[in-house]
DNA sequence: TGAAATGTTGGGGCG
DNA sequence: ACGCCCCAACATTTC
């Protein structure tokens, strides 16, 4: 037993020590602390829909690393990460009742499994759970319309953050803690969360660098050298020009916080301006899923309840196998396997042809994205598939459907995307890599392509699939 | 943060 | 010189 009892700082989706507020909260209270994790695969981990949900291959692979390098840094002030697994709420409470702590604080989740875990935990504390923000800019509840409701346009609601002028300024982190008497933990290495057989991890390796030093060493090479040409870059999936910090955001290993402020010391300009933008667009899915805990789950239009969606198994392995056939959705579905992240446009395209183009459900879209994706979130996750399918807040209007084809052409002109991730198409000029399809028979020989053999013919033809589509939106729009 | 169909306009070829 | 047609370019509407 220990002669003086310590706060537990609870860590979950924000797995750093620069501005963190619990952080900063426990070591105010002069008690020693002590860091915890804790991961719980019946009740989802860091993030969990309104039953549970555990965290995806590519997620786990990420957290991992991730809390490596967390221990090495509270290592390196002195303390101990204790690493526990099993029911998120039972854990915490055994923890307090074992070393007699009083508080424990942690950050505020918005996801509502998270939510109901710190409702229990609050309940049966015998002292206070202080759930401080970590991982948004702005509390859920303090962005509000005038009547008080939640907003579901984007735009007034990212209106609305800006008049609140901007978050709070960032806390530092603590040059070193006063570690509690360390606990029996669990080895990191005896959780599994990397891949063994096989090792599909390796592309993953070569693209990331979790942790804390990684997403500050990314953020700022972005805003440095990415800023200038972001406007253009951001819609080029052959040119890295998106910031790549989605997952360090989803892990917390930043804040949005940091990065606003960051951003805002950088040249002002409409750059500076899309980027944060960006940022509010999580942090509007962020307040949709405070608001409307079904969102994973469930259209927020009921009338899409009544789709007549299509039992395709066929389809739906194609896709999530790059072997649609159709040359740019094959090569982001290849991007998001070997990277766990795919191109902020590739996903809009591939989301759009598999919702309408195969009429298959978005929720089978959004659990292969929440098992593939490094940056796996369920408030943006849900709620872009959301947006694409047309029934989410604010969302694309259903008759918007992209043409994969003059997509790639637009936004992949001289078909680099697609030729780094389709290699089998390499050899196709700019001008038929992205339909090969209506591709002269001697242009093709000469690509080494025989379609149907060495590159599948697309699964559906796009003009019928569009049709299809449409025939069925407006069959739920008349009943509606 | 669409695409396709339809409508409009204006320049140029041609009888 | 004129009307007619064609069609590209752009605008509007429809899905």
């Amino acid at each position: 037993m220990t002669s003086e009892t310590p706060a537990i700082l609870w860590f979950r989706d924000d797995l750093r020590l620069s501005d963190h507020s619990a952080l900063h909260a426990a070591m105010e209270t002069g008690r020693p602390v002590l860091p915890v994790f804790v991961l719980d695969d019946g009740s989802g981990g860091s993030q969990a829909s309104g039953g549970f949900r555990a965290s995806g291959g590519a997620s786990r692979w990420w957290l991992h690393h991730s809390l490596a390098a967390l221990r090495q840094s509270l290592a390196s002030c002195g303390t101990r990460l204790i690493l526990r697994r099993g029911d998120s709420a039972g854990t915490i409470l055994d923890i307090a009742r074992q070393t007699g702590a009083t508080d424990v604080f942690t950050g505020g989740l918005v996801a509502p499994g998270a939510r109901q875990v710190d409702r229990a935990v609050a309940a049966a504390l015998d002292g206070t759970l202080h759930r401080m923000r970590t991982t948004t800019l702005f509390h859920p509840d303090s962005v509000r319309t005038k009547a008080g409701g939640a907003y579901s346009v984007y735009t007034p609601f990212a209106n609305a953050c800006l008049a609140l002028g901007g978050p709070k300024p960032t806390l530092p982190a603590p040059k070193s803690i006063r570690g509690a008497e360390p606990i029996e933990s669990d080895r990191l290495e005896d959780w599994n969360l990397l891949p063994a057989k096989p090792d599909w991890a390796s592309g993953l390796r070569d693209t990331w660098t979790p942790g804390e030093a990684g997403a500050m060493e990314r953020a700022e090479a972005f805003l440095d050298h990415g800023l200038a040409g972001y406007a253009a870059a951001r819609d080029r999936p052959a040119n890295d020009g998106t910031s790549m910090l989605s997952p360090h955001l989803h892990f917390g290993e930043i804040s949005a916080s940091q990065l606003w402020h960051m951003a805002h010391r950088r040249q002002a300009g409409p750059a500076r301006d899309m980027f944060i933008r960006e940022l509010l667009w999580r942090e509007f899915c962020a307040n949709l899923l405070w608001h409307h805990p079904e969102l994973p789950d469930t259209p927020l239009k009921p009338e899409f309840g009544k789709m007549p969606w299509r039992d395709d198994k066929p389809g739906l392995k194609a896709w999530q196998q790059g072997q649609t056939g159709v040359p740019i959705v094959d090569a982001g579905m290849r991007q998001l396997w070997h990277l766990g992240w795919m191109h902020n446009r590739v996903r809009m395209i591939v989301a759009s042809f598999l919702i309408k183009h195969l009429m298959i459900r978005w929720q089978d879209g959004e659990a292969w994205f929440w098992d593939t994706l490094v940056d796996a979130d369920l408030a943006s996750n849900a709620g872009n598939w959301q947006w694409v399918a047309g029934c989410g807040a604010d969302a694309a209007p259903y008759f918007r459907i992209f043409n994969p084809v003059l997509q790639g052409r637009k936004f992949d002109s001289d078909g680099d995307y697609v030729r780094h991730w389709v290699p089998e198409l390499s050899r196709l000029d700019p001008r038929h890599i992205h339909a090969p399809w209506d591709a002269p028979a001697d242009v093709l020989n000469r690509a080494g392509v025989v379609l149907g053999k060495t590159y599948p013919k697309p699964i559906v033809d796009l003009a019928a699939g569009r049709a299809r589509a449409l025939a069925a939106y407006a069959v739920i729009r008349d009943r509606a």
